[in-house]
DNA sequence: GTATGATTCATACGAACGTTTGAATGAAGA
DNA sequence: TCTTCATTCAAACGTTCGTATGAATCATAC
């Protein structure tokens, strides 16, 4: 890979992270980049283009770590179910741990994807599932095993409330003080935090809160303070 | 207001969810609702003000019954904290009975939100904060009367957790099986799920996960497989 | 009917965008 | 030294964007 690429990447990386990618031009890339404004083109053949590289170059290491992970928790399991802990430190470990090896420019790229996540109907939107079909199918596996008594429907939503957390995280990780990582701690605060909160809600009994319930009990404090 | 005006937020409202905020053009917009180019800067002032408008007109109505729910259980209890169940329905429950009141109008708006929630570093994105401030002092204050062994970091974060896995119902509600709700089921399945889920979160005691003990686990499994 | 003020309209403007082009440049092999 | 091929470059292209303009249209009050 060109010294030319690489810069490219790097700052499509930074700048789609700091602005948005929409918002982001190919001469604010190329500028960044110090590079002409036709290299995006030559080396990527677009703007789209561009963007699958960067997927390329990150999401591939990122998920066979996790598969990795996974597969190293299960041979040592032999057979019974893993517990949550482990399953949900094989999800989000890896992309954490990524970011800290790749300092900025790892938190820049998951907020990328933290962006792209958020936004369903985009057209990079079906290129960027396509990575995680496996990485989907396993770890629905492994969470139906650790969680017999809950429906399929309930894992993957439980399932998708604990990404949204972890999307969260590196999308406001910048932007809220919550999130951000006091140095003089351990690195792995916020990670702990999230596997806690992500195992309990995974665990929480189906059918504890009564909506219809608390529905009563709205309309008897609001009626009477109109 | 106008029909012209009324027309233009609810198109706007529309495509901002279908396509994207930056990916709408004017022309999208003013062709959707058959007003004339023109029409939103002669209303709205441009762009910028047409989403003002767009926030004023939805987020009001739905944080002022947050509130009014807040302060009708903080009555009822007399001084004691809340139920954690009760804090979370009183946030939660107001954007979802609103998306079912508007129909599909709702479900576009929420999903605007959702994108520019995931975007902190747009220029709209302060203009969005500011109708929360209220909002996450109140629900904050709640939260720590009743979860008083928590710090206020980890109440911080936890209560992002379950604003971000309310996000991403909304945003990918269209998208994904388990979050459209069944039309013969009772239609507040995703909302009790989403309180279960986040109430069990904010309820997980802290340190019960030993990162350092994973990653050694980690490294043994991962080790004698290469 | 006519005057007035609000609204709608067709049209145009300048800026910024992604992309293309063809020449210039540079390093490596014959 | 000459050739070759990958890379870089400045410049331009056509499109689309948000915005502005001034005339046309409409409703309403006098």
């Amino acid at each position: 890979m060109t010294d030319t690429k690489m810069r490219l990447l790097d700052s499509a990386e930074t700048l789609f992270a700091e602005r948005g990618i929409a918002e982001t031009s190919l001469r604010d890339i190329t500028a960044h980049a110090e590079a002409n404004l036709a290299a995006v083109n030559y080396h990527f053949g677009g703007k789209d283009g561009l963007l699958e590289a960067l997927f390329a170059r990150r999401f591939g290491p990122v998920n066979e770590e996790r598969l990795l992970l996974l597969d190293g928790f299960e041979a040592a399991a032999t057979g019974t179910p893993l517990p949550l802990e482990q399953i949900l430190y094989a999800n989000f470990a890896p992309p954490f741990r990524r970011i800290d090896a790749l300092g900025d420019a790892g938190q820049a790229f998951m907020r990328v994807v933290a962006r792209i996540n958020a936004d369903p109907s985009s057209s990079i939107h079906q290129t960027f599932l396509r990575h995680f079909d496996e990485i989907r199918r396993r770890f629905h596996a492994a969470l139906r095993s650790s969680l017999p008594e809950l429906s399929t429907t309930e894992i993957e939503r439980r399932f998708h409330y604990g990404i949204a957390a972890m999307m969260h995280t590196f999308c406001w990780g910048q932007h809220l003080d919550c999130f951000r990582i006091d140095p003089t701690e351990p690195r792995e605060r916020v990670l702990s935090s999230l596997i806690e909160y992500a195992a309990a809600g995974l665990r929480a009994a189906r059918g504890t809160v009564d909506v219809e319930a608390l529905s009563e009990l709205e309309s008897q404090v609001t009626e009477v303070t109109p």
